[in-house]
DNA sequence: TAAATCTGGTTTTAAGATGCAACCCTATTC
DNA sequence: GAATAGGGTTGCATCTTAAAACCAGATTTA
């Protein structure tokens, strides 16, 4: 059998990854971020077969991330564009992104240089932080008994 | 063909997601930060298929996330225990789970509530932020040209 | 000491997902 | 009228996955 769903798990982290887990959705996001919009500039710019683009397309607006906008300049002619639902995913992305930079840093390339457009400075590292904004780590937080995960609920 | 891989893409998102992009390792991590530690209860908590389990732990442990340690108690018994690199994870499944949290809300489940340990107090919304703290949306940003991700790279 | 159990793991089998190429249709350009 | 571009579907070979059966070492139970 394939894949496992949890459209129904209680857990939101599942719920999510049932949305943008699969190894292109979140690519696609990312790329849309980076202001793709067409169908041939994400299937050239991914190098995605177009069956799984057209897939991934369809369930990213079906779930509300990206929305297709008929610009019938000419012909037969869409473009996605993110909503705010995926909008949203923009701290999650910029996370990944410099979670990657940092472990898995590409021999040849420096890491994202994402700026501030009003200043032109650096964005800082995305961090998990406390009511004063202070940098928590995993052992600085604990959860409350009733929401923690339970058994064959991811 | 099945899935495509992306070792050697220059997008460190997408070298990013050859690790924990899969459908089950982050549910894995996310599981280890909740405390998990043992095979076995990731198998019961997660309802995964052992075999899945196994590669995904292996994987996993290949690639610098989680470690395995022994822990020879009583017979043949390991613990997979978080890396400083898994512990990194932390923002990207927090920031993840206040997503799913917001979009698409279980009915009967109350939102993460992840507390400071010191204070008591819930964390914050995990967001991109400039060099003074302040709250960044994807419009508020840019990339200087060279940082663009480039056709067939992903 | 033999039987049952726990733990971590491999093998088998089928149902699904993926990648590629080929094809389709509409509209536009040459 | 032919060639091209955009967006998409179909068919097929291949790979991945899920579930369950099976395995082996160590340990508790009877």
């Amino acid at each position: 059998m394939a894949r496992k769903r949890f459209d129904d798990s209680s857990c939101s982290v599942a719920r999510a990854l049932n949305e943008v887990g699969d190894w292109w959705s979140l690519l696609i996001v990312l790329h849309a971020m980076y202001g793709t919009r067409r169908f041939v500039d994400f299937q050239q710019e991914l190098g995605i077969a177009k069956n799984i683009l057209c897939d991934r397309l369809g369930r990213l607006v079906d779930n509300g991330v990206l929305r297709k906008v008929d610009v019938g300049e000419h012909g037969s002619r869409f473009e996605y564009r993110l909503t705010d639902k995926g909008r949203d995913l923009f701290p999650v992305v910029i996370a990944l992104r410099q979670w990657g930079d940092k472990w898995n840093p590409a021999p040849e390339q420096e890491a994202l240089d994402l700026r501030d457009r009003a200043t032109g400075r650096p964005v800082q590292t995305v961090l998990v932080r406390d009511a004063d904004g202070q940098p928590l780590s995993i052992r600085d937080v604990f959860m409350p008994e009733d929401s923690l995960p339970e058994a064959k609920k991811g």
